[in-house]
DNA sequence: CCCTGTCATACCTGGTGGGTATCACTGACG
DNA sequence: CGTCAGTGATACCCACCAGGTATGACAGGG
């Protein structure tokens, strides 16, 4: 009695998540007592206890959280599988385009190093087509993992590459980004320490996975945004030297000597068979 | 409509193994009309054509190999999930031995790196129980997939490292092992052409998921048994450099220059927490 | 031309997933 | 200290569908 039904997983997820089965039941479209039993009966067929029911509200086990950790990257596995069987299908029969790769980038990444590759790409003999989706921080390890994108351009130490194979590209300082008029824009050069906790440069918010993380500075949603904010003096930011692109008269760049080297790879989940995405490889390692 | 049931997924690898949906029915324990009235199902709610059905058999789309792919891969997470989490559960409510590793090693591998592992991490302060698993040649890796194992000694380039986190511990060149009379034992070294389809020597055959690969040599499934066909100049074997330790006096050991060296690693899955994991790892890469 | 092997169809049934109503318990609060 | 709100568990019911059996459609081989 080994089995786990991708239903189960996603119910169990849905509690381990909530921590109430109550809104569990409801983010799943379903009636509580319902998901109770098949908790309980889940439990009972893996002889484990998943969660601690106290009175007021639940909590997880060890077991728990093994089966959350681990059933996430089944369900992922899962999903990808899905997507990438009709993507695979897609208008297959029809004899339509079958040779398609998405490429999941930073919507602020350098536009530099993906034109560059998309144009080395372009003129390979075989070259599929390549769709670009673009996403917000850190959304490329999770369009990797449930299959809705085929390869993807992370940036370590940000992005895990943790479960997937990579090919290192380009490794870059960080500068941060100032207004032109603020006194540190002055230096030739600053530490962490010394862009850390300003009061009147309190560091921008983005979202991620649709909330925003507490602290003192301006919510933002897109790089345009963070640009204006910056030349208003009201906020500050740090980036990877090639964002010097997109500066604008009213910013200043200066280089940070302490901070960690952003290195920026090609992804790809380990198994892949496919020529086209092997194609893209080879002429990213090139670059 | 994007679900898939860990049921379905088993249905459809099934069939897409076997090539014959009665065959594969019976593989599952069930009756054949069900089983194509599945498969149906899931590629009308896919919206893919999986299979193609000539009259006389079965053969699969494009599609259809991107599913077996991606499922076996998904199939291997969900039942590590759940080997895990019985793991993690075990006697977890009534304090028994959480803390437990499943070190899965190639039983014909060497034992001296593996006792200096071993006895390195036993001295550690916060060591957990570590079991060893021994298995078969290039079974390490479907251990650690599926979750038998949580961590693995495994050998590069025979064991495929993809889609784990791993170091590297010893690297190593590798030695034919000849019968100690046989005209070939007397040279210094040799090459891998020489000791190519040697008709008196044929190369003995290993059990790999059940079954010998086809040709001449003797099958086997032990390590005595080589090396007393060896012993009685039936066959030869090619082997890392360690296998010395275990070699008999009617054995010779003669180094080959040109086969590529056996790198061993350590490796585990990428997205693994477990502190007694972190320690085991910490010691090996000190080793 | 029939027989065999293959997958698909038709139909039936039992198990079970899901719904509603309700219970049991606990902590908060007047 | 009684009441109430909020939690998860239990009881019961129904509809749906997974799975079985019987059979059909169709191709290839003798």
């Amino acid at each position: 009695m080994d089995t786990l039904e991708t239903r189960e997983l996603k119910y169990f997820m849905a509690v381990a998540e909530e921590l109430h089965f109550g809104r569990a039941a409801e983010r799943l479209g379903m009636a509580q007592p319902p998901l109770s039993r098949a908790i309980q009966q889940l439990e009972r067929r893996l002889d484990v206890c998943l969660l601690e029911r106290n009175r007021r509200g639940v909590s997880l086990t060890g077991a728990g959280e093994v089966l959350l950790r681990e059933g996430r990257a089944a369900l992922d596995a899962t999903t990808a599988a899905v997507r990438r069987t009709r993507r695979a299908g897609g208008t297959d029969s029809a004899g339509g385009h079958r040779n398609r790769l998405v490429l999941a980038v930073k919507a602020a990444a350098s536009h530099e190093l993906l034109q560059k590759l998309l144009d080395a790409y372009a003129v390979e003999p075989d070259a599929a087509e390549i769709e670009v989706l673009p996403g917000g921080t850190c959304e490329q390890e999770e369009m990797l993992r449930d299959g809705r994108a085929d390869v993807a351009l992370m940036h370590s130490p940000y992005d895990s590459l943790a479960g997937f194979d990579s090919e290192e590209l380009l490794t870059e300082g960080q500068i941060a980004i100032l207004p032109a008029g603020h006194p540190l824009a002055a230096h030739k050069t600053l530490s962490l320490a010394d862009i850390s906790d300003i009061p009147d440069l309190p560091l921008a918010r983005w979202p991620r996975h649709g909330t925003y993380p507490p602290g003192p500075g301006p919510e933002i949603h897109d790089q345009t945004q963070l640009a204006q904010l910056i030349a208003l003096g009201r906020t500050m930011a740090v980036f990877p030297d090639s964002a010097r692109a997109w500066l604008w008269a009213e910013h200043t760049a200066v280089p940070l000597t302490d901070a960690h080297p952003i290195v920026t790879h090609i992804a790809w989940p380990p198994h892949s068979r496919s020529l086209a995405l092997a194609g893209l490889i080879r002429t990213a390692a090139q670059l």
